[in-house]
DNA sequence: ATAAATGCAAAAAATTTGCAACTCA
DNA sequence: TGAGTTGCAAATTTTTTGCATTTAT
C-alpha cells in the first residue's frame, strides 16, 4: 500500500497507476474495471482501459488489491486494507457492496473431516442497502455499476 | 424434475432437452455449458452449444436448474435436487465440486440490524478434495473442467 | 398445423494480448 | 539509458442472438 511496496517488487509509480491506486483508496465499496477507468480518467483522461485491467491484475498479484467476482459478470476490485480475509454484502439494486468480516468459523475442521483440505472460502450476502430499500421501487439509486441484474443466488 | 413439469410450462421435451436432463440427473457435481455440451453430445452428436446454454437458461427459469458462478469465468449448473438452498465445496485443482448444506444461520437478522434487507447469499469453499489432495503433483486428476484456474479467494 | 426448439453463424460483452512508442527511476 | 508501462487495436473467451429450418404435440 505504500508506494515502496510497489518499488521494491520492480513496479513503477506512473500517473495512471498513483491514479488507480488513490481512487480506490478513496472508494469504500468494491469497483468494477469500467467504473474504475471511469474515475481515473477524470484526473487522467488519455488512460486506457487496457492499462487499468494490466494495473489491476499487477496490483492484485502484487497483494495490494482483492479481486472478487460476485457473480454477474462483472469482477470487482478494492483496495486490500485488512490483513485478515473479509466477505461482501452486496446491493442487488444499486451494486455497492461492503466488506463484512467473517461470520463463519471452524471451516477447515469441519471439511477436513471429509477429507477435504480447505485452502479458503468465500461469503457473499446478497440485499437491499438501507438507501435502495427506502426508496424501493424509483429506479436506480445511484451512479451505480453499469446494468446490474442481481446475481444468481441461493436462499 | 418430472417430464410433467415442463410440458405444464408450454415446454416441449425434444431429444436434446431430455438428454440434458439426463447428463443433468446423473452427474453429482456442478458441470460448466461446455461439459455439458460433450457429454449431451455423446448420444446426440449434432447438438449445438447454443442449445445447450439456451436450455440451461430455460430450465434455470423453471427452476429445475441452478446456475452458480464461482469465480473463475466458467457459470455452472446443477439439477436443482433439494427445495432449500445449498452451498458448494470446489477443489481448486479438478474443478469439481460437491454440495453442501448452509453452515451460517441468522443473517437476516444479523444484517438487518444494519438496514441491510437480506434477499439471499452464497458460500463457496474452495480446497483439494481427497483425490487430487492424494495424487497432489501429478497432473490434473480428472477430466475435470477446461483450463481450471483456482479462483480468486481470500482465506 | 403451429408454436416451440434447433443449428449455424454472427454478435455481444468482458478481459487479454501484441507491439511500437513512451517514461519513470 | 532501458526495463517497465502505456495506448491502441486486434484477439480471446464465454455467452447470447437472428433467422431459416425442423420438430414435438
Amino acid at each position: 500500500m505504500e508506494p515502496g511496496d510497489l518499488e521494491r517488487q520492480g513496479l513503477r509509480l506512473t500517473r495512471q497507476r498513483r491514479e488507480l491506486l488513490e481512487v480506490l483508496r478513496r472508494s469504500p465499496g468494491m469497483l468494477t474495471a469500467e467504473e474504475l477507468h471511469r474515475r481515473v480518467a477524470q484526473r487522467q483522461p488519455a488512460v486506457s482501459l487496457s492499462t487499468i485491467y494490466r494495473n489491476l491484475d499487477i496490483l492484485t498479484e502484487a497483494g495490494l488489491v482483492c479481486k472478487v467476482e460476485i457473480g454477474d459478470g462483472f469482477a470487482r476490485y478494492e483496495l486490500r486494507r485488512t490483513e485478515g480475509h473479509h466477505h461482501h454484502l452486496v446491493c442487488v439494486r444499486c451494486g455497492r457492496s461492503e466488506s463484512i468480516h467473517c461470520p463463519v468459523t471452524g471451516i477447515e475442521e469441519l471439511f477436513g473431516r471429509r477429507g477435504f483440505q480447505v485452502t479458503g472460502h468465500r461469503f457473499v450476502v446478497y440485499g437491499y442497502c438501507p438507501a435502495c430499500r427506502d426508496s424501493a421501487g424509483t429506479g436506480p439509486a445511484s451512479d451505480g455499476p453499469p446494468g446490474t441484474r442481481a446475481p444468481d443466488r441461493d436462499g
